[in-house]
DNA sequence: TGTACATCAGTGAACGCGCGTTCACTGATGTAC
DNA sequence: TGTACATCAGTGAACGCGCGTTCACTGATGTAC
């Protein structure tokens, strides 16, 4: 079988394939999740509507498309960040996944909104989700365990210690097992509030009545929590 | 004008207002913030859906009554929750409150996106859901001022001081002048840890891959923040 | 090199659905004399 | 106490819209001999 007109073939459709999810990415930034359509995509491609289902099998391929995309795109908006300050020491880097992400997240509000907000009702993420979707998370456990290494102090285990070691159990599992408990849960606090912040911000709790200076209050707050979790010395 | 026979009508008036919200929430429960629909609520009630057009101008206004009917619900389960505690300290309290919001969330976690969540693209929050809304931020901030009062450390303003009184001018404006700067700052990044907290695990993100037990990761959580707000000693 | 056949991207009409909102109407309930 | 009128809750048909998905089709592009 000679390759050469198959692959001209091929080529036209990831062509196609691309600017289907382009078109999509499009219109998700104006219209929302919820107001995703196929048919409006197919429309701004100047196609008919029934041809998008020789690409898609249905809708819920696209929003799987979109997550990914979504998860892909702020995942490395925040690795290059990381490494830009990487040899600065874990404050810098702490500092520069979080700044990263609450930028990218008000750049991308809606793209934010589809992978951290309300689940989109009636759609189930497949497995395919969850690589893109731990890049920040393993970027985090990255840091700390840097941190780690180069002595970042581990409280004693408290009364609930435990309790709290069968908590983990599953996030454990994906780390060497020398990784202390409590470093783990630092992580998930990390994590926790950096997204937290973000969300209140980007989904409008940190409005002009509450602040004047939302970027001032992440910053100062951002570095406060990058001290409880031991990355900032007091 | 003899009131009787039109107190009759305007109670009627109220029975079938009250209904509408109540199968709209139901409604809510099942089909989510997007799916809401007045023809549905209609359909269960019985009625026409021109009919529902004699008690709502559109259908925003409905939205805004669920959100205010939300807003109250979870924010009477806090206070009910913490009025309960209210003579056993502030780490009590703080507990209490933090309890009362994850599981009023996890058990209506619709209702929980349709306040929390991402925005529902098109309606615009109208100023009668402020009120509602400063329920909780309101009970920490009164748990905050009883702890300063009962001689709660306030740390050294740091370098950046003078910008985070800029930054949180507008919530300041709401409160006595006393108030320290840091106790309004630690009262958001409380707020905020205990909703970035709940949002992860109503919205999937705090799934049996991550942890075994979130409740008890809930409870640990709450309690190093609390920490870390001064409530509770180390 | 030319011809018969296979693949496959894209079309356009159609199906069946649900939505918010309007409008002229009916009929019961309340009001004024 | 009875009668003429006003109010207003609820109806049912209609408007105009957009949606996801299917299906038989056309026509260009690629493949095999």
């Amino acid at each position: 079988m000679p390759p050469r007109a198959r692959l001209a073939r091929e080529r036209a459709r990831d062509a196609v394939t691309a600017e289907i999810l382009d078109v999509a990415r499009a219109q998700l930034a104006e219209v929302g999740p919820g107001g995703l359509s196929l048919r409006a995509v197919a429309r701004e491609m100047g196609m008919a509507p029934s041809a998008l289902f020789r690409y898609l099998p249905h809708k819920d391929a696209l929003l799987t498309r979109l997550i990914i995309a979504g998860y892909d795109s702020l995942g490395e908006a925040a690795e290059a960040a990381e490494a830009a300050v990487h040899d600065a020491g874990p404050a810098e880097r702490w500092m520069a996944i979080c700044h990263a992400t609450r930028d990218w997240a008000l750049a991308n509000p809606q793209e934010y909104a589809l992978i951290y907000g309300s689940p989109v009702p009636g759609y189930a993420a497949p497995q395919d989700t969850v690589g893109p979707a731990t890049r920040i998370p393993r970027l985090l456990m990255a840091l700390l365990g840097d941190a780690l290494a180069a002595g970042l102090p581990v409280p004693a285990p408290g009364a609930d210690a435990e309790r709290m070691h069968a908590a983990i159990a599953p996030l454990r599992a994906t780390m060497p097992p020398e990784v202390p408990d409590s470093m783990v849960v630092r992580g998930l606090i990390g994590w926790t509030h950096l997204f937290g912040a973000v969300s209140f911000e980007v989904f409008g709790h940190r409005t002009f009545d509450v602040l004047d200076d939302p970027a001032a209050f992440f910053d100062h707050e951002m570095r406060l929590l990058g001290g409880l979790l031991g990355l900032i010395p007091a």
